[in-house]
DNA sequence: TGAGTTCGGTGATGCAGATCACACAGCAGT
DNA sequence: ACTGCTGTGTGATCTGCATCACCGAACTCA
């Protein structure tokens, strides 16, 4: 499949499906969406929220790809090539430091733009972001993508409105991370957060999440052991439950407690 | 000097001083810059560097207002009524916790715009400024602002690179803050990160800034006692050394070996 | 001159959580 | 079935640093 392992890390490197070579079957089992016109995401994604004759003009300049699970989109340090749109898929936003160690800045979801900064910067890619799943993602080159935005208002617009989010999401994090101090705390946020795209099933919000402790662990800045304690402490008391990949939330308000002191 | 004390907290609140009353004498011993087209800030800041169409219209919707120490320029939570412009002065961004905690988000410095993110987003202001210094600051208004960059597209474009320049000094602050385990790591980080413009004064680095110990530990999530302790040790090991407001730097190279470890 | 305040320096103490070192379960591949 | 691999569950240990509790220095203000 054009993934080679890359030395050391459980991280893949590859040859991105471009859409002239995968149309005919869908790769990593997944369904090809190449026109923005007609993408089911354009309520809630800001860029697919565009003007027609801006959307065409996108559509003309981008190219979608798809990268199967664990793939390495950008690293860190790298020159900015491009931005991505994250069509299909979940990918994570990395850093990682020179012993090892990782910090996952957010979890990025469809709609998103990935390397909006670097290249609206003119800087290198400061984030890793590595895929979770199967995704699919659109390319659009710096110097394309520059033009573009100086030429389309609107589209400048949801950039600007584009990292103002990621700047809020941010410095959200860091409020989480740097401001409180036990584990528990930062868990409880972490699940809390979760829970708003979650429904209510037998008196519990359920919702689907992949992530491996390890990586829950990189979220909070904590290790893997005390968050798999921590779970378990919430599992005792009832009031929450991470089964596999589905997470279950019994008491809310207790989890707020446990969020705000 | 329209300053009364916010109880508990060592936070002023005021009746800032606008540039309509204040022209004759300066306040708060600082010299008014009035006009962004003489401004000599023009070269480093973004929005100084617009083109001249574009700059005289700015001044035509913005409003200079000077500050004192220690002054609220905005509380996290409220509603987001403008954007302020740091002409002169130094601020922190600030996120404070329920329980009195303190978080230095970072340090503005002069050309910086404050609350763009809120405005562009048009949620709540998510940060707490307060002045460090005597400063001078530009205000525009929500709606005048948004409609500025509108109808402005280089306007607009600069309002996006200064929201990728902070997003990418927030990753980088998570970074610092989230991968690393020692106080002492952190601290050394910071004060590289000061050198940066530092001069060479008797074969060490040398800068002014004016932060007590207290401001050091929040602006690394730690706690005032560590950050004296550490700096008396890095004083020890001839490393470096803060004398009131001036940072000396002996050895960078062990500096930098502490920062990266 | 003395009182109040903010800052910096230092010791003693305790604990949350990192780290190490296992053991086991589930799953894929051969 | 056997081997490997990834993810989870748990105990034991060890330490960095938060926290508390002081004290002295420098500065402001009446």
């Amino acid at each position: 499949m054009g993934a080679t392992q890359l030395a050391g890390t459980g991280m893949t490197h590859f040859q991105p499906l471009t859409s002239f070579n995968s149309k005919a079957n869908s790769p990593y089992g997944m369904p090809i969406v190449d026109d923005c016109g007609s993408c089911k995401l354009r309520c809630n994604s800001f860029f697919c929220s565009l003007s027609n004759d801006s959307l065409r003009d996108l559509d003309a300049i981008k190219h979608t790809t798809s990268y199967p699970e664990g793939a390495l989109v950008f690293v860190e340090g790298q020159a900015a090539r491009g931005v991505f749109v994250l069509c299909q898929g979940r990918a994570k936003l990395m850093a990682t430091s020179r012993d090892g160690r990782t910090l996952i800045l957010k979890i990025a979801e469809p709609g998103e733009i990935l390397g909006l900064h670097a290249v609206v910067g003119g800087t290198a890619y400061e984030v890793t972001v590595e895929t979770l799943q199967p995704s699919q993602l659109a390319f659009i080159g710096r110097d394309e993508f520059v033009k573009y935005i100086k030429t389309h208002g609107d589209a400048c617009l949801h950039a600007a409105q584009h990292l103002s989010r990621d700047c809020q999401a941010a410095y959200d994090s860091m409020r989480s991370i740097g401001l409180s101090h036990s584990v528990t705390e930062k868990l409880a946020r972490l699940l809390l957060q979760w829970s708003s795209n979650a429904r209510v099933v037998d008196g519990a919000l359920r919702t689907k999440l992949a992530l491996t402790h390890e990586e829950i662990a990189q979220l909070i800045g904590s290790s893997r052991e005390t968050v798999t304690r921590t779970l378990a402490d919430f599992k005792k008391r009832h009031v929450a439950e991470l089964h596999g990949s589905t997470l279950l939330i019994w008491k809310r308000a207790e989890l707020e407690g446990l969020a705000t002191c």
